[in-house]
DNA sequence: AGAATTAAGTCAATATGACTGACATAAATT
DNA sequence: AATTTATGTCAGTCATATTGACTTAATTCT
């Protein structure tokens, strides 16, 4: 199998497009600066997200109940409505993935005390272990991302991170986050 | 409309799976580094990809139009079998999207010069420009991030996501990314 | 020259994760 | 009593991806 194989990616022929414009193709003028970032970003977070996806494949899960399995674990007793408003998805979008979750015994839903109509979400003792299992790998990964670099550096991770995300969401994502270190200035 | 709305996510309600087990369930004995991170990360992706998924649906194209758009932008002339190397999908998931973008007049396909079975990708004047417009929303969002934080952030967030990605990738994507900075210790 | 490999494209069938919009039920709030 | 909220469900659709088989043309290998 040739695995990844783009050992060829960069062409010697380095015309962009049509040469009908009168600009120079590659004269640093104004424009890209944070290329490689882009690119970096992509090709990390896909990585990030192929532990658990390799891992839940065994299970006939996917993504999807992996960010459910998630938030549930972080935030046991979560209503519903609040999940949708994490995940930004439609209510039939996490019904189904729900249903195949409480069906197969990695999650739990159980009658709000106060209020009768809310079905709070919990993860069953395996459910519990399983996303154990997938946050590892994930930490894993970030232990590993951080090895060699200036103490501090995870801060600054953290932060850049946040300010990555959109401003009218971050204090809520603060919040659900709820980060061990500052964060807050 | 209620927008984000997740302000009750952490319930009062800690009992995360039934206590069977005799573990105590806070802990923090050998478990939760990093889980912010990971979640910060998945917010913070989210809403960077969101930029150009907005930008694009005015067009009726998606996140997978944008790949293929970026990659060839950057990377004039490429193979369709590099593409698919980088892109890591199949021919008939790249097929689909990249004849829409050629049908659009946002991609075209020349024949390699000295092997002819060769389609070599480019962007027309109208591509490059779009993928230079989706880049500049993502430059934004990253110079927005790095604000604020101490000089060289930039580089530590690089060597970051560098070593985010599987080692075996890693060198394949630094000459893909041809980063403007160092990275290479 | 003939065989094997490579580059690209195509067909059919399928899966996953998402969407919209409408509707239903029960419980809580006003 | 009327309204709103929390949840769930139905039917239909869409975008992105998959697998496996097969074709055509061009290049390379022996």
């Amino acid at each position: 199998m040739t695995d990844i194989n783009f050992k060829s990616a960069i062409s010697t022929n380095t015309a962009r497009h049509e040469p009908a414009e009168g600009k120079p193709p590659e004269a640093g003028d104004e424009s890209p600066l944070f290329y490689d970032l882009i690119e970096l970003l992509f090709f990390a977070y896909r990585d990030f997200t192929g532990d658990p996806d390799d891992a839940l494949a065994r299970f006939e899960f996917g993504r999807a109940h992996h960010r459910v399995l998630h938030f549930v674990d972080r935030n046991p007793g979560i209503m519903v409505t609040d999940l949708l408003g994490i995940l930004r998805i439609t209510k039939q979008s996490l019904g189904r993935v729900l249903k195949q979750l409480v069906d197969a015994g990695i999650i739990e839903q159980r009658e709000g005390h106060h209020d009768r109509r809310q079905r709070l979400l919990y993860t069953t003792e395996r459910g519990h272990a399983l996303a154990e299992d997938l946050t590892r790998l994930q930490q894993t990964r970030l232990e590993r991302a951080l090895i060699g670099l200036p103490d501090g550096s995870d801060e600054i991770v953290r932060r850049f991170l946040l300010q990555m995300i959109d401003p009218d969401s971050r204090s809520d994502i603060l919040k659900l986050v709820r980060s061990p270190f500052s964060l807050k200035d």
